[in-house]
DNA sequence: CTCGTGTGCTTCGAGTTCGAAGCAAGCCTA
DNA sequence: TAGGCTTGCTTCGAACTCGAAGCACACGAG
């Protein structure tokens, strides 16, 4: 039990409560969307997203609420597109844009992996919590979500004086 | 005959919140944790699990606390023995299993890295919250751990049902 | 008009991940 | 002791991921 740091307790257990959860909740979700759509999760999120957009966004406008990087985008945007899922095409606008449609296969399929989906989440995570506690989770993890958004991306370390130019 | 499914709104806004929180806590403490001391999440995971056990775990047992799988977990314990940083011997009592024990270096590595590791959740995640905050997530988040802990998924294990949890 | 810079997306190579198949050691029954 | 089943881990092939480099269009200055 020798702990090579002490850590503030309390701060951690939230943390690593946290982190199991999602990870079981998301190897959970990955199995379902596997099965009842033949979808990763990345390619779920980006339909998820597009659907509450309206069915079209840009490539970049999706980019920025989801998580993982530009080149992994346009790679499931491509599976998605070979699957008749959505289609790309040039922006109106601006000829170097993409612009990223749900067509209606799309939205279907969306709409039938949605219900197991739910049904997953719900037995699995919301079935031991009362309301109360899931209105509580909610503003407190908005709550967070609002200020890790507005955090800058890294440095202002304190121990580490590495330069790295800046975000001029 | 396909309309988007009716959804139990408080439940969805809370799951995704937990969904987003914890992809940007993740994607931030890699950046910190490749910064500090190169390693990956799993990596980390395996050392801190390893520590916590006091320096010594069989594979397997190893395995139980993590969310990936096998392989991987043999992926990632051979790079942490080309770093010097574990060891794998052959299990004393029984001759197929693989203990991995945490070395000296390991060790110093793990505590060198924890410091920043808890600079970047304590800034991100916690600046935001109240201790009363905190102790309610805990509290709401490890009663839905353990729930996922007991109930299977949604179908057994194709292999392997642990002894102690008959599933028949 | 032409150049230089910025922006939007894709391509590329390297590393990581998973599930299935494989190998070897232990266990159980006869 | 032999045979078959189980368990513990590794290897294998295919898919996915990321960051860096590259391509093409847009915009502004001269």
């Amino acid at each position: 039990m020798t702990e090579p740091t002490r850590l503030p307790p309390a701060q951690l257990a939230a943390y690593f409560a946290l982190t199991e959860v999602s990870s079981l909740l998301q190897h959970a979700v990955e199995q379902q969307l596997k099965t009842d759509g033949g979808l990763t999760t990345p390619q779920f999120q980006i339909l998820a997203r597009l659907n509450a957009a309206g069915g079209r966004l840009r490539m970049t406008d999706l980019a920025d609420g989801l998580v993982y990087s530009r080149s992994g985008l346009t790679y499931q945007a491509a599976q998605l597109e070979k699957r008749g899922l959505v289609t790309r095409t040039p922006g109106a606008d601006d000829e170097r844009s993409v612009e990223v449609t749900l067509t209606p296969p799309g939205r279907d399929l969306l709409a039938h992996v949605m219900v197991g989906h739910v049904e997953v989440v719900d037995g699995l995570m919301m079935s031991s919590l009362t309301e109360a506690d899931i209105a509580v989770l909610t503003e407190v993890l908005t709550r967070v979500r609002d200020h890790m958004r507005a955090a800058p991306p890294r440095s202002a370390a304190p121990r580490a004086p590495k330069k790295s130019g800046g975000i001029s």
